[in-house]
DNA sequence: CCTAAAATTGCAAACGTTTGCGGTAAATTT
DNA sequence: AAATTTACCGCAAACGTTTGCAATTTTAGG
């Protein structure tokens, strides 16, 4: 069967295209009859509005692109699935596409994006990602682009992400709190921003408001690494009786080796993590975190994004908060 | 800055636009020395092909629309990130929707997807879904549809999905190989037919291998109510030696429960479950479990899309098989 | 040299919309 | 009843490509 187009509405009803397109719109200059008459046909054809034509005509194309490292992720999945909602809502689609940490993938999907003439890309860097050249081809052709999470040094760009540095403090704060003396504390990657941030904001603020607590710091790429490296710590003569994890990939490990060693919490050891939450409520009890909501963060980034399109120039970089959510485990 | 066109280069080049087009294209008609001026030129001014303009000129889109319940979804995520390789490297580019489960949703995703000519669909129906018209629209539209996971009855449509009987046996012979005497099964919704067939196959098997195993069979809609059921039942003076999750929603739920009452695994009780093994392998012992694996499946989706497009129709339901993965827990 | 074939390149229509502008008929005003 | 406004509607160009066909140039054959 062949779609139904405006040029078919209008022969059929002797009207001209031009009738018919600004019929179906609700444009004043046609009359109510022949409105009606338009949008019935229509609706009996079930005709679409072929959208390439559209953006060929209009130049704009109610599709935005977005990057990310993984879609296979807890907090990548739930950022999708906020602007995903808000972009339904504001009449735009959405094309999705993963680097997989890999600077080659985010070159090729840009430039779909390009090709597709997208209305803004919401990207996240990929791990390594020096060279931002290509984003600056964006801006050339005038499509925003709103980094999220991982995002460019360069304070010229539109960026939102988490409060990492609050976070960490957040955490920092409830370890002094419960009155901790002995923290392991548990980071990711070191080449990453996002841990450096982490580690730097919590053994700052360690040292100054609990100078005596003795903190040690281990940094570790994998819930493997992460449980081999807890084992390790937990096996020697000291004791620690808090543990930190920086994100849910350290916790598994951390919570693996607890069930395994059969250490209970909270009373051997007090555990608190950095999380969206899924994570910390598998466990009993539930993993006290410092919230980082991947949906808020897609919300935001949508704010910004419409602000990009249609004031204009919006650089900024926002954060988005962090709480402090209770579980069971300090 | 404006975008580069044809015409652009047309006229910087003293050439007509279908020549440049062709030459970019390396159609036999045109002398390399032009061919290589006209790529030199292109390059230097990084001209973009405007997929909008091709798409309206040639009717074919090189994107496909994929509907699933939820992104944020350890099942449905490794689906996408399937398929979005897969359609990477064919040059195509995906379009992602969810339907929150809400036929509504459904509805309007379909209808983006329709505007936007989208070269195919990858649809997963969402959990209550009667009414297949909208799929029948797309079939009107030569828009080849391909069901995965939560799939219609009719054998008309072009279906894949995990072998959920299959997955469901296979948990049930471990149990009988463990010599289980006492089992709790539990199962989700019972209106969706994925929870029917699992419990079915599950049952029979039980009752013609085992017939002197006694099996208690429940169903529950989240974590939090398997975690009740759980608590329920184990509670009783009957103790089960041999715990049967269907989901990993479910097995959350009954290791949350595991884990309060620190019951040990697999001495006290034996836990398997069905899953794509996220989930299982952050319990210590890991948990065994038939593999599910969406990933599996949306490679699977992809050949069954590819074979539509090109070869016109292939009506058929493929599944992925299962196989058992060998924890600590039984 | 002349002609036919081969190698290049250009013309123009088409894909389905949107929209500025101009045109006609009806309604309103003098 | 003439003049003006108002309400409708159509014409045609444009968005950036692709592609059948025609036109032109070059090459080869005699």
């Amino acid at each position: 069967m062949t779609n139904t187009t405006l040029k078919l509405l209008a022969q059929q009803l002797q009207l001209s295209i031009s009738t018919v397109s600004r019929a179906l719109k609700d444009h004043p200059d046609i009359s109510t009859a022949t409105k009606e008459k338009v949008h019935a046909l229509a609706n009996s054809l079930d005709y679409e509005p072929n959208a390439y034509a559209i953006q060929l005509r209009t130049q704009s194309s109610k599709i935005f692109g977005v990057i990310v490292p993984a879609i296979a992720n807890l907090f990548y999945d739930s950022f999708i699935a906020a602007i995903e909602e808000e972009s339904r809502k504001n009449g735009y689609a959405l094309m999705i596409l993963q680097s997989s940490n890999n600077p080659e993938n985010e070159l090729n999907n840009l430039k779909i994006f390009r090709q597709n003439r997208v209305s803004g890309v919401f990207a996240c860097l990929s791990a390594h990602t020096q060279n931002l050249d290509v984003y600056e081809k964006m801006s050339d052709r005038d499509i925003p682009v709103v980094f999220f999470d991982i995002v460019p040094k360069e304070n010229k760009y539109t960026k939102v992400r988490m409060a990492d540095e609050r976070c960490a403090i957040i955490a920092a704060e409830n370890i002094i709190q419960r009155g901790a003396k002995r923290v392991l504390a548990l980071f990711g990657d070191p080449a990453l921003s996002i841990s450096q941030k982490r580690k730097q904001a919590f053994q700052q603020f360690m040292e100054k408001y609990a100078p005596k607590t003795h903190c040690t710091y281990v940094h570790t790429n994998s819930s493997l690494e992460s449980e081999a490296a807890f084992n390790k710590h937990i096996g020697k003569t000291q004791k620690f009786d808090t543990v930190f994890a920086m994100t849910d990939e350290i916790l598994i490990g951390v919570m693996k080796s607890i069930q395994a060693l059969n250490i209970k919490v909270p009373k051997e050891i007090g555990v608190i993590s950095i999380s969206n939450g899924f994570i910390p409520s598998l466990y009993h009890p539930n993993i006290s975190y410092v919230e980082t909501s991947g949906y808020e963060l897609g919300k935001l980034a949508f704010v910004q994004m419409l602000a990009n399109i249609k004031g204009g120039k919006t650089l900024s970089e926002l954060t988005v908060d962090a709480k402090f959510v209770e579980g069971g485990s300090m």
